[in-house]
DNA sequence: TGGGGAGTTTGATGTGCATCAATCTATTGA
DNA sequence: TCAATAGATTGATGCACATCAAACTCCCCA
């Protein structure tokens, strides 16, 4: 099977979210969630036809971003979410000095800008690291739908507190862990996502370069291309450039969680 | 002056909210953040009086919790947002492995719980570093009253942000910083708020270990004592145990900051 | 088709922090 | 008051990762 290509279990959902977001961009400016193949992903479950429809108002539109492109950039003014239909991103914060950290990989589904509402202003970037699409949803409007919703209240409210206990999660990678588990932690947490999408559960390319891979895991360049080179040796993994093949998911969570009493 | 002492800036501040926390305990079950003097650190400003008075129903009790007891653990079930009124927190996220990372360590008018929300149950520990007291806020009210002022509904939204925006920074501190750095950073920024609670610029009582701190940071306690050792002999800053006093603000921020053309 | 550049790999060497270990200092309780 | 204990400091040594450097691969486009 080719990386990032449906697998047979979620095939109808991956390739027609892409197809339906291309057609329905060209033909009609305004756009509905209600019938977003993504929309298990971005909005909540379980809404009436009423809500759902009211919902349709979050999105006010949709936003091209080419790749290498900025979808928001650290001072600019914050107005709105943003929603991935598709493409890639990477967020990263930068010291004053002028250091770099990648703060995070974001895909299809996932939501972007709420770095912004605390003072008004993003403080950090959002590149897209392939040609991608947004749902631009202003966050006046969200605020004003979720006091009439509850369960998009209760839903942006996830949304945040899911992003804290993820960062919690970078931070233990972070504060504790070697070059090894760090690269392991990474590759299946991507490689989860990608599956939770419709994508190959083995088998994935990376939309990001080493230096950002090792941005994101604290470590050089060079470190994250020596630890993948480790890991073919150990007949851990298949690497290919950008291609990566998982050939023992298990030996990857060993190294993760090493075993105390082996 | 003493550390841990108000100033005269904020004086009256910081030794009424104490006081009256701890008298009001005493004397009353029903409590009121309309009257609370730690209220701009953790409630809206600017709200009417009606509003005002709305508020105080999100507070549904006090809860005493001693030194070295956990306020709440990971895994148990999330029900409410807690507000420090007095005392120190550490949280702390721990892998299946037993591994163990300090989050972040929260003081009077700071926000605890927000962790929970996303899967209902709490996925940190967090620590009473002192015995403290907080006010216990049902997250089910929270909602249902911020349908209905605004202003609660941004703040919380705010509230959230911020702590993603802590985080942010402290993912940069871990991946891009050095030991002096870190800890220089960690000064200044502990400093900065006890500060804006009427405290010393120049002089704390760090409530944690040495150990804690690397945890924190990325780093082994041996590391984080040498450190301070160092400081010392470079005359930045003065340490006697767990008493701290700067002596040098502007080698500190260098120190985080480093310049580039000098 | 072939040159140039961005990105990656691999090797040699250096260093910042971890580790191991001993001592010292405060704090607590009998 | 002194023993017991938790926490902090300091030293000696080792290692994981950074740094510096060179070569290699792929892709783009002249």
């Amino acid at each position: 099977m080719k990386a990032h290509t449906p697998d047979a279990a979620h095939a109808s959902i991956a390739i027609h979210a892409v197809h339906a977001g291309i057609e329905m961009n060209s033909n009609a400016i305004k756009v509905a969630c209600s019938n977003c193949n993504l929309r298990e992903l971005c909005m909540p479950m379980g809404l009436s036809p009423v809500e759902l429809e009211r919902i349709d108002d979050v999105v006010a539109n949709r936003r091209k971003v080419k790749r290498g492109a900025a979808l928001f950039r650290n001072g600019e003014k914050f107005t709105s979410l943003y929603a991935i239909r598709t493409g890639f991103f990477k967020t990263c914060v930068a010291s004053e000095d002028g250091r770099d950290q990648v703060t995070g990989f974001q895909m299809a589904g996932e939501i972007m800008g709420l770095d912004g509402i605390v003072h008004d202003h993003h403080s950090c970037d959002a590149i897209a690291l392939e040609d991608a699409e947004v749902c631009v949803m202003p966050f006046d409007r969200i605020e004003e739908l979720s006091r009439e919703v509850n369960a998009l209240q209760r839903h942006v409210h996830k949304i945040m507190s899911r992003e804290i206990v993820r960062e919690n999660g970078v931070m233990l990678l972070l504060g504790s862990m070697r070059a090894e588990e760090r690269l392991a932690a990474f590759l299946l947490n991507l490689v989860q996502r990608l599956h939770a999408r419709g994508f190959s559960q083995s088998e994935l390319i990376l939309r990001m370069t080493r230096e950002e891979i090792g941005s994101y895991l604290g470590l050089k360049l060079e470190t994250v291309s020596r630890t993948f080179s480790k890991f073919v040796e150990d007949g851990i993994v298949e690497v290919k450039q950008r291609h990566v093949r998982i050939l023992d998911a298990d030996k990857l969570k060993d190294i993760v969680n090493p075993k105390v009493c082996n």
